[in-house]
DNA sequence: AAGACGGGGTT
DNA sequence: AACCCAGTCTT
């Protein structure tokens, strides 16, 4: 080796070592109270990690407070009910993971005697577990050394690295998480991978200006040296989202609300809904299609037109209270307080639900 | 490689 | 109104 790359390895490696301490120094100081830092057994970090993703930590912790209270162990969610399951994830949104998290719970109690595994490879393995959770899990839980590159790491990389390409490409994410891989400590790996996603969340962050100020490795960062921070990450042209009008018919008898589940494997699967279908209705075209599903109307209310955003739809809303003579056979109906209390509403129908209670004198 | 999959906070 | 969040799965 030439006394010039020998300089280069020592220099890069303590420039390397340094950033890795600045890191683990400004999280030990900056870091968030979560309820799964407080105690961070495995399952508490799985649950969370699955919670956590595509949702913030705010969000995630009374959702998780709820949870862990009624299942408490890898066995007990593993023989969970479904629909209780929902309720609990009710409002939290890709209700899958839901699903997914009792299939996982099932794997383990088969293949890994009840206990989580540690290694990243049997991680990934399971349901609802991808690269970022499966690594998340086995660094934070296990102290394994390994990487985990979340939404908040892509942007924090991308800022140091100056990266001003898009961060959606597979080429892009693989630079980016082959450069995380690099700068990895040999100890305190969670904590360092944590150390990056919470300087993203509090300092690098995505919407307004990132807080550059008090960045602890802005000596390090290319966007700050060449003052990119607008310009990284790239932004990118979202995809629009398809328009869907929609009627609800909201079906009241006495005193009893109609709903239905709606189906396994579609948008909002096995969560509960008023009855509504596609295109606008208003009118006399109203009392005709309740005619059509069999309903005679007392009386016929019209609500409020609602949007609703999905990421990929929106929903135009129109909706009608309909005042039955008698229930219709194919909608459950029951009163409000029954579907508060165990029937998992999508959050869509919510605000038309909460203005039920305070018409019930109509 | 692209689209489906929720809902909400922030700007 | 647009962005994006401690992403994963399916096609």
């Amino acid at each position: 080796m030439t006394k010039q790359n020998e300089f280069e390895k020592t220099e890069a490696l303590f420039l390397k070592e340094g950033f890795q301490k600045k890191i683990l120094d400004w999280f030990q100081e900056h870091k968030r109270a979560m309820p799964w830092r407080e105690n961070p057994l495995p399952y508490y970090i799985w649950i969370s990690e699955i919670m956590l993703q595509q949702t913030r930590v705010d969000t995630v912790i009374p959702y998780f407070h709820r949870f862990i209270e009624k299942y408490d162990t890898v066995e007990a969610l593993a023989n969970a009910e479904d629909e209780t399951l929902l309720k609990l994830w009710e409002g939290l949104g890709y209700y899958n993971r839901v699903r997914n998290l009792k299939i996982a719970a099932g794997e383990i109690m088969e293949r890994h005697v009840g206990e989580i595994p540690e290694n990243y490879e049997d991680l990934l393995k399971l349901k609802g577990i991808g690269e970022y959770t499966a690594g998340a899990i086995s660094s934070e839980a296990f102290g394994k050394k390994e990487i985990a590159v979340d939404g908040n790491v892509y942007r924090v990389m991308a800022r140091l690295l100056g990266i001003r390409e898009d961060l959606k490409k597979p080429a892009v994410m693989k630079k980016i998480k082959e450069e995380v891989r690099s700068l990895l400590p040999d100890v305190m790996v969670g904590d360092f991978n944590q150390g990056l996603i919470e300087l993203g969340a509090l300092v690098c962050i995505p919407n307004g200006s990132p807080r550059c100020g008090v960045c602890p490795v802005k000596d390090s960062c290319t966007a700050y040296k060449e003052n990119l921070q607008e310009e990284i990450p790239l932004k990118v042209k979202k995809k629009e989202r398809r328009e869907e009008e929609r009627s609800v018919l909201i079906f009241r008898h006495d005193g009893r609300y109609g709903i239905r589940k709606r189906e396994e494997g579609a948008l909002l699967a096995g969560l509960y809904e008023f009855y509504h279908e596609e295109g606008h209705y208003e009118g006399h075209l109203i009392e005709e299609w309740v005619e059509n599903l069999g309903g005679k109307p007392l009386a016929i209310y019209p609500l409020k037109d609602k949007k609703f955003l999905f990421t990929h739809i929106l929903w135009k809303l129109k909706a009608y209270v309909v005042e039955l003579e008698a229930p219709l056979e194919d909608l459950l109906f029951l009163t409000r307080e029954e579907i508060k209390m165990s029937y998992s509403l999508a959050t869509a129908f919510r605000d038309y639900f909460e203005e039920l209670g305070e018409n019930d004198g109509l």
